[in-house]
DNA sequence: CATCATGTTATAAT
DNA sequence: CATTATAACATGAT
């Protein structure tokens, strides 16, 4: 269920370990997460100690002393966690990585999510710019709009190539709060009210799901200790998935549709 | 039982 | 060749 909000909540509930000592690590080796990087490789971890994290996008950087690093990705389904350190291993918990003080836990049921080693000192050095940085200027959004002239807006905010950490429902978020159609070309937007339209979503989601659960997140392991915030009733986000849901600004009901093919929820009336 | 799910990628088609 | 569209992946909820 990840998106670049929700990655970032997940990465701080990992981060809140930064410092420990890794002293034992369970795979289930046969998992798909594992395609990239068999499970046996993570035994180098053993005995390392989580220095720092960060994410881009939709990807996760744990980093190890010295210059080893693990790259996480959620897939669909994936989700990060800490429970006490004795924690017995649950259905689909594919990796869990023990120290003195707690498990981190890595669990994905359909398993699109996965895992890399990397021995770099930076493996992130040729990521596009991410939404919430100062390179994510409106030139570099109008040399997008120029190279994609006909992809449909959802396909172009959905692309991580372009706009990193964008999914779904803040693909939908973005084209209603920009007034237009989500199969409208790229070749007829403005690439400044576009780049306004997406920092206000991103910035907004950081804001209201990730940094509302901070002190929750960091304090006690307890699973579902802290609370899944999500944007706030003047969001399509609250409306978009309920059956006859309605548009809160304009209170028509929303259309969906598939688009760049994933299901899209717009107001037809305040989206043309 | 059929459909759908907040994602990516290999392959096909333009 | 570059861009765009579609199928496939695996499991669970409805």
């Amino acid at each position: 269920m990840p998106e670049l909000a929700e990655v970032e909540l997940a990465r701080r509930q990992w981060a809140a370990f930064h410092g420990e000592k890794i002293i034992s690590i369970d795979t289930q080796p046969k998992a798909r997460i594992y395609r990239d990087c068999p499970a046996p490789a993570l035994r180098i971890l053993d005995g390392k100690k989580l220095v720092g994290s960060k994410a881009h996008g939709k990807r996760m950087l744990f980093s190890f002393a010295p210059a080893l690093h693990l790259e996480v990705h959620l897939g669909m389904s994936g989700k990060l966690s800490v429970d006490a350190s004795d924690h017995s291993v649950a259905k689909h918990d594919h990796l869990i990585l023990r120290t003195k003080k707690a498990a981190l836990i890595f669990n994905d049921y359909r398993m699109f999510g996965r895992i890399m080693l990397h021995d770099l000192s930076d493996p992130w050095t040729h990521l596009p710019p991410q939404p919430q940085d100062s390179k994510f200027s409106v030139a570099y959004l109008r040399k997008k709009l120029e190279r994609h002239p006909k992809k449909p807006l959802k396909g172009l905010l959905l692309d991580q190539a372009i706009c990193p950490g964008i999914g779904n429902w803040m693909a939908d978020e973005i084209c209603w709060k920009l007034g237009l159609h989500p199969a409208i070309h790229s070749a007829e937007l403005d690439a400044t009210s576009l780049r306004k339209a997406i920092r206000f979503v991103t910035l907004g989601a950081l804001k209201h799901v990730a940094d509302r659960n901070e002190t929750a997140s960091t304090t006690g392991f307890a699973p579902g200790s802290y609370v899944a915030n999500v944007p706030p009733k003047n969001w399509l986000f609250q409306h978009r998935w309920k059956k006859g849901g309605n548009c809160p600004a304009c209170k028509v009901e929303l259309s969906r549709d598939t688009i760049a093919s994933r299901t899209t929820a717009w107001c037809p009336k305040c989206q043309k």
